[in-house]
DNA sequence: CAGAATCCACGGCGATACTG
DNA sequence: CAGTATCGCCGTGGATTCTG
């Protein structure tokens, strides 16, 4: 059986990194969002997440696009539009972030039942 | 089709909060570890991490306990002993985990060249 | 050995105001 | 419409010291 843990400190330094960046406040959101909404513009983004600040839905679609999952393309118009949608890359993430999503679902009451005893016994 | 972005925006509140929990900088690799090493002491993890302070190891492994990830069980014995291993609940996230950790390995060759390209183009 | 407690730096993130 | 710029809070996490 393959050690996971090697997996981790030696090729996954990069690794880590990546996690890091996903695992943010919002990226996953708006992976998820992407994918069942396609093409979109800004303010369409916005509303589908209906409690993200400008500022932060802007500085996660440029971090999402550096990393190459995200495509952002510029219409030369007044006023201008904008699209992003997933690009292949961002695409092939989705099986793994649907797994976890799945993950937490099923496991929302056990994990919120576990919390509120063990605070009852730390109380 | 099933809408992903209703699934995180109706039952998700909790979902996201249990992946911001996940998400920190230490509790997938606590997990990992856990799973190569089965039943392990505290100090034995810390030196698996190697780079983890103290003080965030015991924050991860409570905040993993609270949770019903891990099982912690003391011995009252002089020195104590202290062993911890990953719960029913905590294995049956690692499918999940590994395929992250898979798709991450994979693509970060890709992702660190597009990081490379956005930056030489927005200098 | 396995922690608890305290102090502190940094960065993520939000609020607000302004612009092409 | 889709940003950019600035300010400031606060939570994460590291270093250090103390304890049963």
């Amino acid at each position: 059986m393959i050690k996971m843990k090697e997996k981790i400190k030696t090729e996954l330094c990069p690794i880590r990194d990546i996690i890091c960046r996903l695992s943010d406040k919002w990226s996953m959101l708006v992976i998820v969002i992407l994918n069942d909404g396609g093409t979109m513009r800004f303010n369409e983004i916005q509303k589908a997440m209906d409690d993200i600040s400008q500022r932060m839905l802007t500085v996660t679609l440029r971090s999402l696009e550096a990393d190459g999952l995200i495509s952002r393309r510029i219409y030369p118009e007044v006023p201008p539009r904008v699209e992003y949608s997933l690009t292949p890359l961002g695409t092939s993430l989705l099986p793994a972030l649907t797994m976890l999503v799945d993950w937490a679902k099923e496991n929302t009451g056990a994990i919120q039942e576990s919390r509120r005893s063990f605070e009852s016994v730390n109380k």
